[in-house]
This record gives structure tokens, sequence and C-alpha cells, in this order.
DNA sequence: CAACTATGTGAC
DNA sequence: TCACATAGTTGT
């Protein structure tokens, strides 16, 4: 078969107008086209005003971060506008017809975001394919921000766009959203009163202006009332808001005070994955088309394109959630800081606790704390007491149900006024057992890796799975392992069989519970699980304190708190009898802030040390894993900033067997190595660049290792 | 020096 | 990613 033949038979085969640009590949070479306008392909006609448009292609390689010039035919004109989804063919051999099949060059996904009268390219230009739908999507702000997070976490454009982008539903995008509500009128300071800043900051919202605060909420439940306000106030301004939580859970109950609110719920959506992608995309669209201006979600609302945004918002930016599981794993917090900065809105960073990142954002200057005074911090917080781990009971009952005394008469007492909480750490969340007699980390004797408790009296290692039936300590000698923790179900049994009039419930991974009824039970939940007690809890006993405290994390301390006053928090105040009890040596810091309640001083004092130690935030950091070759290649390639620190690479353990693999996680088999890359204060985005320049160099070449974590988690 | 494989580059 | 060009390598 002639060329000719093949060309002839291209338009036949492919029914797209677009594919007669088949005819031109082969006729105009592009080391045949002198310089010259930019041209297409022969005869078809292509639309007058500004034919060119600059298509955003989204999934192929990741170097690919670039745009480019698509002409637009004369009928797709009034739909190729900036923001839509379209395909294109793309790759070599473009549109080229063998045998009546297609070959090479496949259609991608992309989005048009801009259209111009010329383009700088010099080759004859391919037509768009297909408009997907003229829904534009992809607005200038939405674009800018991906960009924005692509540089900061050393990504690609690509990654970014996947996780901000909702997946297209046809349905839900024929259907028009219904016509925006006017701006509600601005609301009454009610429980924000209790903080001294808390009007002003509402009453700044409330009148176009962009204040910026980290916010240590009261315990108690007034939290997403607060948040409504926040909302309410800058929805009168005429402007949006979005507030990131960490789970569906919080997101519905922020949710259900803005309906209380805003009179209704036309003014506001809930974005949480559980919605489906149907609910997902329609609401997501109505927040495109400025049908509603407030949303409250989970992570990946943190993308929401709100119009015109006066303020943006995350609760507890300590918890785990807000970093995507996904490429480049962009933090929540750092997400709406980006947002805040470029779209010129308020923030308000809200926790029961503060982290060490939050803290800096004070110290820096850049947000203004929001507190409220001690007096009413006393006020309203339970009393705290600490009983020393090591205290054995000595009445029968209480060492029955594994108990020290005061937990145990606390329980007893408060169980007549109503439900007791008590928390217990989850099983194998303690990476690190540990030698009963030299506190030795107890070790896998195969792998090294660390020995968790699977059963009751079964060891395994957390790293290669293998069990451990005779575990003895490599320092020591010792046989014993400090004791393990005793899971929630267990934790509940015990209990139950102690006070057998009361109801034992529990929540936890599997069964969480949302609240629970103003009357005596023992609520057994692990961290995080807490149900909502109507009328507060009467008493709550924090176990295990230690388990938290120990873990091998950079952040225990601070974690161990933010969980402990976030079950406190649950608690009546002391007012009203509420009472906390914890376990845990009470000469350690994270305890101490808790009894005194001062989780802001606690994070001034993490914050000082770890700028001592050169540890993040202040010093930045980005992780760099994968085969050691590549890793050192990609460091050694990489324009790093002047004082840029290697530190390591050390081998790094194999993923744990039924953690699904995340990022950085060296595949099955594979021996992967990590190095961290550890830059002065204010380096962090110059860090970022350099290491981008470099894997897009890499990636160039087809090398997709090693991964980069910008601000990794994990560390040690 | 043809036939084959490794390496590199451009894609609109 | 993937096709294609080109440089480098082998074999007779």
């Amino acid at each position: 078969m002639s060329r000719d033949d093949e060309q002839r038979k291209a338009p036949a085969e492919e029914p797209q107008g677009g594919e007669q640009l088949a005819l031109i590949r082969d006729s105009v070479r592009k080391a045949k086209v002198p310089r010259a306008k930019p041209r297409t392909w022969r005869g078809a006609a292509l639309a007058k005003d500004r034919p060119v448009a600059k298509v955003l292609v989204d999934k192929g390689p990741v170097h690919l971060d670039k745009l480019w010039d698509y002409a637009v035919p004369a009928e797709m004109d009034a739909e190729a506008r900036p923001g839509v989804r379209v395909r294109v063919r793309f790759g070599a051999g473009t549109g080229r017809v063998r045998e009546g099949r297609r070959e090479g060059g496949g259609l991608l996904d992309g989005y048009i975001v801009d259209r111009v009268a010329e383009s700088d390219y010099r080759g004859p230009l391919a037509a768009i394919a297909q408009v997907v739908s003229p829904e534009p999507v992809l607005g200038p702000g939405l674009l800018a921000l991906c960009r924005a997070v692509a540089d900061r976490y050393a990504g690609s454009l690509a990654d970014v766009l996947q996780l901000a982008m909702p997946k297209r539903n046809v349905r839900a995008e024929s259907e028009t959203s219904p016509p925006p509500l006017p701006p509600p009128g601005p609301p009454e300071p009610g429980s924000w009163a209790r903080y001294p800043a808390g009007p002003g900051f509402l009453e700044a919202l409330a009148g176009g202006g962009t204040p910026r605060a980290v916010w240590t909420a009261l315990p108690g439940p007034h939290w997403p009332d607060e948040w409504a306000a926040a909302v309410a106030a800058t929805l009168a301004s005429g402007r949006g808001a979005l507030i990131v939580v960490p789970d569906g859970r919080t997101a519905a109950r922020v949710d259900a005070a803005l309906t209380r609110a805003l009179g209704g719920a036309g003014r506001h959506v809930l974005l949480t994955a559980d919605l489906g992608p149907e609910e997902r995309y329609r609401r997501w669209l109505a927040v495109s088309r400025g049908s509603v201006r407030a949303v409250v979600g989970t992570r990946a609302a943190m993308f929401a394109p709100v119009r015109d945004l006066g303020l943006v918002g995350i609760w507890d930016d300590g918890d785990q959630s807000h970093s995507d599981d996904h490429a480049p794993q962009p933090h929540a917090r750092d997400v709406l800081l980006l947002r805040a900065v470029h779209e010129k809105t308020g923030f308000l960073l809200g926790d029961l606790g503060r982290t060490v990142e939050a803290a800096q954002l004070v110290e820096n200057g850049w947000a203004r704390p929001l507190e409220a005074d001690r007096e009413q911090v006393r006020a309203v917080a339970p009393l705290i007491r600490t009983v020393d781990e090591g205290e054995v009971a000595r009445d029968a009952e209480a060492r029955a149900a594994r108990l020290p005394t005061l937990a145990w008469q606390t329980v007893r007492e408060a169980l007549n006024r109503g439900p007791v909480l008590v928390q217990v750490p989850r099983r194998g969340y303690v990476p690190r057992l540990a030698c009963e007699r030299c506190r030795e980390p107890a070790r896998c004797r195969h792998c090294a890796g660390p020995l968790e408790a699977r059963d009751a009296d079964r060891l395994a290692c957390g790293w290669c799975g293998r069990a451990e039936t005779a575990w003895h300590c490599a320092e020591c000698g010792g046989a014993r392992l400090r004791a393990s923790i005793v899971g929630a179900r267990r934790t509940a049994e015990e209990l139950g069989r102690a006070f057998p009039a009361v109801p034992v419930r529990t929540s936890g991974r599997d069964h969480v519970l949302d609240t629970v009824p103003d009357r005596p039970s023992l609520v057994v939940s692990t961290p995080g699980a807490e149900p909502v007690a109507e009328g507060g809890y009467a008493a709550a006993l924090l176990l295990d304190g230690w388990a938290l405290l120990g873990r091998p994390d950079l952040r225990a301390g601070e974690d161990a708190l933010r969980r402990w006053l976030e079950a406190a928090a649950l608690v009546r105040g002391q007012e009203d009898g509420g009472l906390v009890v914890v376990t845990a040596e009470p000469t350690q810091r994270p305890v101490q802030a808790l009894v005194r309640w001062d989780p802001a001083g606690y994070a001034a004092r993490e914050l000082a040390e770890r700028s001592q130690l050169g540890f993040p935030p202040v010093s930045r950091m980005a992780a760099v894993a994968g085969p050691g070759e590549a890793v050192a290649e990609l460091i050694a390639s990489a324009p790093l900033p002047e004082g840029t620190e290697t530190l390591g690479p050390v081998p790094l353990p194999p993923t744990p067997p039924g953690r699904p693999r995340r990022p950085g996680d060296p595949p099955p088999g594979a021996r992967w190595e990590r190095a961290l890359l550890r830059v002065p204060p204010g380096q962090g985005r110059a860090l970022a660049a350099a290491v981008k320049e470099a894997k897009a160099l890499r990636l160039a070449r087809g090398d997709k290792d090693p991964t980069v974590r910008v601000d990794p988690l994990d560390i040690g």
C-alpha cells in the first residue's frame, strides 16, 4: 500500500473531523518548514479569532509540564474556551494510520488554559480532537494554585491536577446549579465573645478584611458554631469561605453548624469523599459556577474553586489525614497558606492544641494568636490528674480491671453523673516494644524491624512480618517486654466485668460512634474516634500514655498531647465536675502541658528546640527515596542551595505488609535508600526548585525513581 | 558494510 | 510514554 493510499483512508477510519490533521503531518515535516507563521492543517477551517489553544496535557510523562499549542477548528470555536476539558492527539507519529489502525500517539486528556492568536511553535499544529465538555472547570485561579502547589512540593502540575480536579460526571454536569442566594447578614459574636480577639476577628471578616489567626479553641462543644460564625461573617462581606477538616465526621458537625448559622442549606456545601463521584461533582460544580460560596470539606476540598475567596480555614492541622497520600503529598495547611497569600484572603487555623507549624506562624508574626484568657480556659477545661503508669492498684477490683486506684475511683464516681470516656491507644499503634529491664527496643532477629504485639502474647515483626516466639533482649538478655497495649475491645470486656450494671460501648477504626447519649455508660475508644457526648463526659481515662509518648517520631510528644486534648475536650468543665485521669509520667512535657492546658506554651517550646537542633519546620527538608544509585545521582545533579546538608542515605525498611504503598515506599522486593536534604530557614523554595529540576532531568530520560517528598512527616 | 542494539530526542 | 533517528557494535 502506498503512502497516499494510507492517507486517503485516514478520514474514513476516524470519524472525528480533527483527524484530517494526519494529512499534513506527513506532507509537512518539521525540518522542511522554514520559520513561518503557525500553520495547521490543509484546507480545514480554523477559528477566526485566536485560533491557537494553549493546552495543558494532563496525563502522560511528567516532563510534559508545559503548555502545548493546538489549533482550534472553526466548529469548536465557541466551546473551546479556557478551562474546558479537551482531548488531543499527542506523541510521535500522531495520527498516522496504517492498516486501518491508529499507530502511536494516543488521545490524551487535557485542559485549554488560554486562547491566543499565534503560536511560537514553528511546526504545523495539530487540532484539538474533541472538546469533552464546554464546562470551564480549570479557571486561572485554580491553575495558578496547582502550579504553586507543584512548585512548593517539587511535584508535577499533572500530579497536582489529579488531586484538584474531580472526575467528570455527565449527569451532574448537564444539570443547572441553583441560583446563588444573597449574602446573609453579619453574625452575632456568640461564643466567640469568650475570646478577647474573637468579635474583632469576625468584624474584620464581615468588613471585607483579611485577618490571619491561629486559634486555640476552648474545649467543649462550641467550636463548630464558631467556625460557622467565621464563615457567615465572610459571606456577609460578599466573599466566599473554605474550611478544611480532617474527617467526614468533623465535616458533618461543621456542616450542621453552618446550616444553623446560615438559616438553611443553600449557601454552603459539604464536600467529602463519601458522597460518591456524581454528587461530589454536582456540588463541586455548584462551587465552581459561583452558585455556592461556602465550602466545608475534607482534604480534597482544599482545592475547591470558591469564587472570590475571603477566608480559608483549617481545623486540627496536626491530623495526619490533612497530608495527602498521593504525590506530591501536599498538606492542607500549606495549600491553604498558599491560597491565603495568592488569593489575598483571611486565614484561620483552629485547633484544640497547637502544632509546631502553627506556632511558627505566630512566632514569625504572619498570624495572630486567637486565644482565651487563662481564667476562661480554667473554667471550661476539665480537671486533669496524672497517675504513674507503674502504679499497681491496691484493691482487687481495680487490679482485675487493670486500672490504677485513682482511675478506678474516678470511673466509679463519675458513672453516677454521666458517661465516662476511656481512651486506649490503638493496638499496633506502638511500633516500639521495649525490654522491660533496659528499655532497649525489641527488634526482629532477621531484619532488625520493630517487633509488635499481634495478639495478647504473640509477637511479630512490623517490617517483615515474621513471628517471634522466643524473644530476648540483645543488650541485657532480658526476656520480658514492657507491658503491651491492651486493645480497646479487651479493655471494654474487662471494664464490662468490673462495672456490670453499666453499658459499655466501643468506638474505633471499624465502628466509629458519632455520639453517645447523656446517660451513665462506659465508652472505650481509640484516639481520634471518640464519640461526642451530648452533655459532655463526666470523666475520661487516658490509658497507656507511655505508648503514645514512646513512638519513634519527632512528633510523638506533640501528637500525644493532641490526642489527649481531643479526648479531654469532650469532658465537662471542672466547674461541672469534669475530671480526666491520664496514666503517664507526670514529668514529661506533653503531660505537663495537658495538666496546665497549655498547648500554645508547649508548641512554642517545641518550636524553639527544633529551631536549635535544625529540625523542621524551621529548617526545611526533602526526603529522596529510591535505589541507592538513583538517589545519589539525583542529589548530585540538583542545583542545591547554599548550605544544603545531605543526611544519609540510609537503607529504607521494606514496606510493611498490609499497608498500601505510598509514594516513597520501596516496591516489594526492592532495596531502597533514603537521604534527607536539609536547608537553613528561608531556603525551602530553593530546595524544592532544585529537586524538581533534577527530577525533571531524570524523568526526561525515563527514570521514574527516586521519589521526592518535601516536608516529610515520618522522620524519626 | 549490512544487521543489529543502545542511546537520545521530540512530541503542538 | 513512544516512535523514530542516529550512533555505536557486532559478525562474517
